[in-house]
DNA sequence: GACCAGGTTGATC
DNA sequence: GATCAACATGGT
């Protein structure tokens, strides 16, 4: 069991990180503890005020995946432009955006689209079960995401009984592509952000909003501002009040992440989050 | 049983 | 380039 412990600058609150949505692995168990599966560890974590405990990973891992050397107060300073987006840094101060594996990433998110999110957990945990290796932790017996080449093996029929649905076939498809090209991570990485997000949405499945999402959550362009139908509720009746109660068109959806990013500016992807997770503690996950 | 959910695709005008 | 139905699934 390790410890790390929070400086008084360093805000940070686990259960909102973790509930937010923004990551579909984690449980939180009766006790107070989150688990869950990153690459190939299965970690068990849990926060007491500045003290975090933790096993099955290391100092450097939680450093890494939950940023906590990022300087989040500099960056809610950032974007805290005025009281609609003020009271969603009151209201969830201390959520980070987390360093996700691209891989699992981009999969979940072509399994998120046109759903909701524990219908997400629910296939990622069964294509989990199913095709990922068995891991030894702290809670039991856990399994890893199932990697690219794994997963190109698999038929759309069997990831169809993975409660995929129509999703089958783009991520089978994705899988393929990703095992037959193994440095895609690195070469999207590598390239200007409009560009990543070109290259993300030649993956059929990907589009607008799951491109966002996968260059936010994993690839840490944290301009990206994903525009899902709770995003477009809130920017539209705070900000573009003339697109309220309209459907988000492809011309709207561009509209709004150039108005959010020139707005909020380079941190929008933070302003995205906090919206989305000030949104009603009635819709948010656990 | 209709409607909604972290939308995208392919056809059609 | 804009619009539209179809898409599998589970929750309310």
């Amino acid at each position: 069991m390790k410890t790390i412990e929070l400086g008084p600058d360093q805000p940070f609150d686990l259960n909102l990180t973790l509930s937010c949505g923004q990551a579909f692995r984690w449980e939180k168990t009766a006790d107070g503890w989150w688990q869950g599966v990153v690459d190939r560890r299965a970690v068990r974590i849990r926060q007491e005020r500045d003290r975090l405990t933790f096993e099955g990973a290391n100092e450097g891992f939680v450093r890494d995946y939950f940023r906590l050397d990022q300087d989040l107060l500099a960056i809610l300073a950032s974007i805290d432009r005025d009281p609609a987006i003020s009271a969603a840094i009151s209201e969830c101060c201390g959520l980070r955006l987390v360093g996700q594996p691209a891989w699992e990433c981009l999969v979940s998110y072509i399994c998120a689209t046109n759903t909701n999110i524990p219908a997400v957990k629910r296939r990622i945990a069964l294509m989990a079960g199913r095709y990922g290796r068995p891991i030894d932790g702290p809670f039991g017996t856990a399994y890893t995401f199932p990697d690219p080449e794994t997963l190109a093996g698999v038929s759309s029929a069997d990831l169809r009984d993975c409660k995929l649905g129509y999703r089958a076939d783009y991520a089978r498809e994705a899988a393929v592509f990703t095992s037959e090209n193994p440095d895609w991570a690195k070469r999207v990485a590598d390239l200007p952000f409009e560009e990543a997000r070109q290259a993300l949405m030649q993956f059929r499945g990907i589009g607008p909003k799951a491109a966002d999402c996968v260059l936010l959550f994993a690839f840490g362009f944290f301009e990206a501002f994903p525009v899902d139908v709770w995003i477009h509720r809130i920017v539209a009746e705070t900000y573009l009040p003339d697109l309220a109660g309209r459907k988000c068109t492809p011309a709207e959806y561009e509209r709004i992440r150039r108005f959010s990013r020139d707005y909020f500016g380079g941190y929008a992807g933070y302003a995205q989050e906090y919206l989305y997770c000030a949104r009603g503690p009635a819709s948010r996950a656990q």
